[in-house]
DNA sequence: ACTTAATAGGAGTATATACACGCAATATGG
DNA sequence: CCATATTGCGTGTATATACTCCTATTAAGT
């Protein structure tokens, strides 16, 4: 079948539509308007900005993001941390795994032991002591885009639409 | 060297700041403000809904999102792609190959031989044609979470945050 | 107590992402 | 014209992410 003859019988299936679909005009308000698009877009460019200021702490954005997480819920278990983060189980356990090979954090089983507890271990903390200035400088920068108030506006909103979404 | 004995070099190195830096509060501040986290979960879950809700056309938002990108700038080469999409020029290439190996793009040399143009190809079209209802659907969803204005503001600011790490 | 849920987690596989390095083609300065 | 710089892209390696299936442990129903 070629081209031409592909193209009609998409025409037939769905109607004139489709090359309103493909016109540049649909295509690019689908670009605009796109949550994941946008989303995913702006997620990387801010990890890169982060990552590289995070480098001289050996830290990445997401290790640094799930060692203060470890800080602040240290009674969770694996499944109920990922619930929270908005993350596969499986991909905490594998990130997890990386902290615990460089000595980051330690896993102990519960009493349940069906469970992993995490621990945070003393080369952890000192890992991030050593990258919050760094992160300090990185978040100052990223915020300052928008200014505080504007950013305060979008973090609540993605919180929100994190919320609605688990 | 035990736990305590690190405990204690830290004070000494970071002062009393190690305390607080370790504080729930602290802790629970930097999750709550930080950009690349709140990012990263709600791009995280956006995927997730819209990789669902497009299962059956059997794309994932980020074919799809680079299908609609390759409709919209077929002149473009891979670097001024990747540059607009925010994306690692490596990655758009791997991302790339995955979409040929399937047949639904096609890569042929530009006339700068080191230039690789990309076309959509009529298997490619079909695709974005049944996955477009779905994606309407994933982002009536995701977008009814803010509601459109709210929306419409947030995707403007994550547009503004984009051009400006760029 | 025994059978059956339900729960916590891991392994296999696949995709997404980026950095460091290297190669080929083109552009540029003399 | 040639040497060098620049540009466009691929590969190797590593991390991040999620889905599907699997095992072990605990909870629940009888």
């Amino acid at each position: 079948m070629t081209e031409k003859e592909v193209e009609k019988k998409l025409s037939s299936l769905f109607g004139d539509d489709s090359d309103v679909c493909f016109s540049s005009e649909f295509c690019l308000s689908v670009a605009r308007s796109c949550a994941a698009y946008n989303l995913r877009r702006a997620s990387r460019l801010v990890t890169q900005a982060f990552d590289q200021a995070l480098k001289p702490s050996g830290l990445k954005i997401t290790q640094f993001s799930l060692l203060v997480a470890f800080l602040l819920s240290p009674e969770s278990n694996l499944a109920q941390l990922a619930k929270g983060l908005g993350m596969d189980r499986t991909t905490l356990s594998r990130n997890l795994r990386l902290l615990e090979d460089n000595g980051l954090v330690r896993t102990t089983p519960g009493e349940d032991r069906r469970e992993q507890k995490v621990e945070i271990t003393s080369q952890g903390k000192t890992a991030v002591l050593q990258a919050m200035p760094l992160w300090h400088k990185a978040q100052d920068r990223v915020v300052g885009i928008l200014g505080e108030e504007k950013w305060a506006a979008m973090a609540k909103d993605l919180r929100i639409m994190a919320s609605n979404l688990k």
